[in-house]
DNA sequence: GGGATTTGACCTCG
DNA sequence: CGAGGTCAAATCCC
């Protein structure tokens, strides 16, 4: 146990110094003496350490931790916002974030409750790059926003089971939790090419079963429809301020491996993603 | 005219 | 029984 203990402790603390150089080059940071490594490089270090180290963890027989290990190997082909998303999702997963469950039509308002591949996010607008038709909306009790319902435009033509739940935060009224349930089974091809790069992606929440890689492509802040004239729905919508989500982690955990070895082995779990999270974004 | 949105009713769940 | 999610007719808009 103790070895295990130092092996995971070096490979994290290895992914910690690759997702740093990785920081300091995407910031432009030319004090960084390790400019010759591409930025690939550094993405596949980063996520073959925190791989390699919830593998360790999923080893000591935590299915939870396998799981979450597994999902991470499924997603280390992601592109760097992509592993953003992640990343951002696998701390704040673990705050107490509630899981929306899927309901399952069985007719008119019958519905079966059921959790999975749900997904949600924090976003400075409510669009994203797919298309959505809106299909209802309620106000929500001590909510002062109501919460609008949405489903893919292709639900009828290709059967695309897609749906997000829209709802204005009431402290921060520029920004917009939602919940995303299933994934996009529609042929249309998420149209992000407008996203400006160095705006950060609404942070991902949760993130349960999404194994579609495509569904965290939909973490843009500035998005419109596809190819189509805007809806009034993101008329309503236009006005919604990008760029302000970005001061997400707060301290950093530069003491990363004494409060590894301070800590017992499966409370590694935790900290690996908070810590992975905020190295990522700080 | 057709697609999108609005809105009140309906239904399930806790 | 209240809250939340969905349906579908009515309405709007291009």
């Amino acid at each position: 146990m103790e070895k295990n203990n130092n092996i995971l402790v070096q490979t994290l603390i290895r992914g910690r110094d690759s997702a740093k150089r990785l920081q300091n080059m995407l910031c432009g940071d030319t004090n960084d003496d390790h400019v010759s490594v591409s930025v690939d490089d550094l993405l596949t270090d980063v996520s073959e350490s925190f791989a390699n180290g919830l593998s360790m963890l999923s080893s000591t027989g935590r299915s939870e931790v396998h799981q979450e290990s597994e999902v991470f190997k499924r997603n280390c082909e992601m592109t760097p916002t992509q592993c953003q998303s992640f990343s951002a999702n696998a701390s704040l997963s673990r705050n107490n974030e509630k899981t929306p469950l899927v309901l399952v039509k069985q007719g008119r308002g019958q519905y079966k409750r059921k959790s999975g591949d749900t997904r949600i996010e924090i976003s400075n607008t409510s669009e994203d790059c797919y298309q959505w038709r809106k299909y209802g909306h309620k106000t929500i009790l001590n909510s002062k926003f109501p919460r609008c319902y949405y489903r893919c435009t292709h639900m009828n033509d290709q059967g695309c089971k897609a749906k997000k739940h829209v709802q204005q935060l009431e402290d921060e009224p520029n920004k917009f939790h939602i919940t995303y349930f299933g994934c996009h089974t529609c042929t249309i091809t998420p149209h992000n090419d407008h996203i400006v790069p160095h705006h950060r992606p609404g942070v991902v929440l949760n993130f349960e079963g999404f194994k579609d890689q495509q569904s965290l492509t939909t973490n843009s802040l500035t998005t419109k429809k596809i190819g189509d004239k805007p809806s009034r729905k993101q008329k309503d919508h236009a006005n919604a301020t990008p760029g302000s989500s970005d001061d997400q982690a707060g301290s950093s955990h530069s003491v990363m491996s004494n409060d590894l070895q301070d800590m017992d082995f499966f409370e590694h779990e935790d900290f690996l993603s908070a810590w992975f999270a905020d190295t990522a974004f700080n």
